[in-house]
DNA sequence: CGGCTAATTGATAAATTTCAAGGGCAGTGG
DNA sequence: CCACTGCCCTTGAAATTTATCAATTAGCCG
């Protein structure tokens, strides 16, 4: 996709792991959209990156009021910032998409705000220390970009319906997933339940039904074997008003 | 209230400025409760701290996209962060109290992902650079509580009905004051319009109106002239689910 | 084939918006 | 002093969106 692809490929985004290797791809590729790669040193995250661990679908990585340990990232799979209210009620407040950061990797020793769970299997990528100064800037944007998602959602619970909110937040996954490298185009993963589409979207899992329902008869969305394909963007940013998020002037690697 | 007020009270707050004083207390009171006083080093804010200067209301502190600049505190009066769709709707997705940052002084440089406008008259305090390491630390649990509270407002707008909404807004505002050693008893200032009031719980201004009205019926506040007044704050607790925002382990100041 | 979870449907109720209008109150200018 | 204006609050009625309740269907996996 972008060149910032490319120039972080081959043996420049992973690491040994017993064995295996660590595809640090992902949060490379997402992070060098936040700040210059020289800046970035992408060496300082690969050094403090200890191991991987694979947790399967719905492990918790984090709970409320947890003092957050050494940063993690997600390496595959999905995650979300959850809260479940005294009577059952749920909210998912912030997806967590391979690449993100499991907690601020600046917060270290804070507590979380939130608890945080796998939606799929994951593979989570383990840090010793990120403390690097070279890298505390990038870092920094990358908190900055979660808040900045954090509003955008807020603007589609208080003010967008059913059917504006989910064209929205498939946009928005749209972008970050480009972010990261992983391919969007013919169609991308898409590994949440319609509970937990309405848990996102801050509606009953029929209303979800209903309103996919209706998209997919205005030829918007077209799911297949959790996939899911936009052959019509542009309506969708028109229906939902969607401005891309940006957090740094840097336009990615070149 | 607090013993943190005591010990930050008298010159240790003030800073002289053109003949008058900058009364830093709001924000040194609030960042008391984040970390030990002692690593607040609470002169690196004061030798930093170049004016204040005061605005009137509507005033545009910060516009979406913009440059974030040197840090700015609000000392006196209330702001928030704003986005308003092209059709005219708008959402207010965070209140700025007395004490808070315009923008976070983490973020120098970075983009502004939201417009910030006053909406009272209110009095800005300018900071040159804060980059003193003795406060990083500080400002970055600062920054983590802001998160805290959009996913709290994440949370109403997700999952609660207009009246859980307007409860739990009032008792996060009175548990802001009162980390900023504002007095929230009898009453306490609440300077915004129904419309306003509207636009943070994702509501129509009609329908705010119903809300608040019913929860008068219901004893739970009362209005006196721009101030507001909770008889029973557990039963507020109780309607909302409220829990108390912590994202430090930090106790405050004693 | 069960036994599970997820997706779907219909009918009804509740929450919320929309539209339209009226009322209070403070400032302002004749 | 009073009419006028602007802003905010309030009200009623009807329309729309969303939730609730209760089944039913579809798909997957052992």
């Amino acid at each position: 996709m972008s060149s910032a692809a490319a120039t972080l490929s081959g043996r420049f985004v992973s690491v040994r792991d017993r064995g295996g290797t660590i595809d640090l791809g992902p949060v490379l590729r997402r992070l060098s959209h936040l700040a210059p790669l020289q800046h970035l040193n992408a060496d300082a995250l690969r050094s403090n990156l200890r191991q991987a661990r694979d947790v399967g679908a719905r492990t918790q990585l984090l709970s409320e009021h947890q003092v957050l340990p050494a940063p993690r990232v997600l390496l595959r799979g999905w995650a979300c910032h959850k809260r479940i209210l005294a009577d059952g009620r749920k909210q998912i407040m912030h997806l967590l998409l391979p690449g993100d950061f499991i907690g601020s990797p600046c917060r270290r020793g804070m507590l979380s705000c939130s608890s945080v769970t796998t939606i799929t299997s994951a593979r989570i990528g383990l840090f010793d220390e990120l403390v690097d100064p070279a890298l505390r800037d990038v870092l920094l944007s990358s908190d900055a970009q979660t808040e900045a998602y954090l509003m955008n959602h807020l603007v589609r619970l208080g003010q967008q319906n059913a059917y504006e909110r989910f064209a929205h937040l498939l946009l928005e996954i749209r972008e970050r997933l480009t972010a990261s490298g992983i391919p969007v185009t013919p169609f991308f993963d898409l590994p949440l339940t319609q509970e937990a589409i309405a848990n996102v979207l801050g509606v009953t899992s029929v209303h979800a039904n209903r309103t996919i329902q209706q998209m997919r008869r205005d030829g918007l969305i077209e799911f297949q074997a959790g996939k899911v394909q936009l052959p019509d963007p542009e309506a969708l940013m028109q229906i939902a008003d969607y401005q891309p998020t940006v957090v740094t002037n840097w336009q990615g690697a070149r």
